[in-house]
DNA sequence: AGGTGTGAAAATTTTCACAGCA
DNA sequence: TGCTGTGAAAATTTTCACACCT
């Protein structure tokens, strides 16, 4: 598998190729570097973990290396994904309209009050949580996004990989724990921002 | 400076540490790493670090810890903090109680859409874009969350950090650049989620 | 006995310099 | 010429083992 801050990078990068690809032909490890704040030597290192290779001297061919990093970040095809927990973050997330461009297709959202379900207006499928493992099971839901108080984060968790679940985005500040094999990607704001202050 | 991935967990620890105050005096370098998913040996490199030392056979006292870390981590004075962009993230964070509680206190929001801002039900005062830079600088904030498109992330940036803000909070795809000195964190929901596919 | 603190080893990641290719 | 690809060096981070303290 990738170095974990290789494949980090890599998910940038595939971003910022995105954005690029409809001004530029090529793009060089500098130009790449520039935008991403590393240097063109990291870059390079980086793409050449992917064992792609004969680039001529104008650079990167862009729709080539996007591809190619698709296939390695497997972004060959659409991920089924569900939103757990539909306070405002929730809500948030699951109209936010970048994540279906990107080939995240969520098919779901849940919650434990009825009433805030019933009163979104959103297109997507709310549910009751209580029918959070046979609606993931029979959804084929692959990706999580979970938005739902710390304390109950864990049992959402294992729910979820007890019914397919292969990767979690937690937005919960707590400290969930799931099975080798199951991806995880933990995103708590205020130890984000307790961080970024140490930094100062 | 406290090496980057050592300054990272400790914010998390530091989390951790504010939940189970209530309910232990003394944690061990193997609870921690079993909470955080790591190694005791982690934790006690980690908290080493900090210079602190001479905890008995108990492991560490909490509130001791918890102090420590707290003035290595610079979180002992509540922060001004802004969010910029009030669209359904924006909103979602400026309502984020957690925040408060950690220690940054949100003193205003900003939004190019004045219809929005005034419908908001937020005790919080809310700001046109254009204000920007003179309510960051009167009010000295110090800290500041981005949540506007893409494409405005760089200006809005820039505006902050000519106004004195030192550290920023990046939810927006934007690869951000700031001078040296200015801390910017960056959580990009999309690269996130193509990062922990990848990771399968 | 039961924990921490830490020097040293191992592993990983970043940086560099430059060969090699179009 | 102007770029990539990459082996080797440097730096950093993680892991380990064990001395030491209460």
């Amino acid at each position: 598998m990738l170095p974990k801050n290789t494949a980090e990078r890599l998910s940038k990068i595939y971003g910022v190729l995105q954005t690029i690809s409809k001004d530029a032909e090529y793009v060089t490890s500098k130009e790449l570097a520039a935008v991403m704040g590393t240097t063109d030597f990291t870059i390079r290192k980086d793409i050449g973990a992917l064992n792609i290779m004969n680039f001529g001297r104008k650079g990167y061919h862009v729709e080539e290396l996007s591809s190619a990093l698709g296939r390695v970040l497997q972004l060959t095809r659409p991920y089924r994904t569900c939103v757990v927990g539909l306070g405002k973050l929730g809500t948030a997330v699951l109209d936010y309209e970048a994540f279906k461009d990107a080939g995240f297709d969520i098919v779901a959202g849940f919650d434990i009050n009825l009433n805030k379900v019933e009163r979104l207006h959103t297109e997507i499928a709310v549910y009751h949580s209580s029918d959070l493992d046979h609606i993931v099971k029979s959804k084929s839901v692959e990706v999580a996004i979970i938005a739902v108080p710390q304390a109950s984060a864990q049992e959402v968790a294992t729910t979820l990989v007890a019914n397919g679940v292969k990767a979690i985005l937690n937005f919960s500040p707590a400290q969930i724990k799931v099975p080798k094999g199951i991806a995880l990607y933990n995103m708590d704001f205020t130890a984000a921002l307790r961080f970024v202050v140490s930094q100062i």
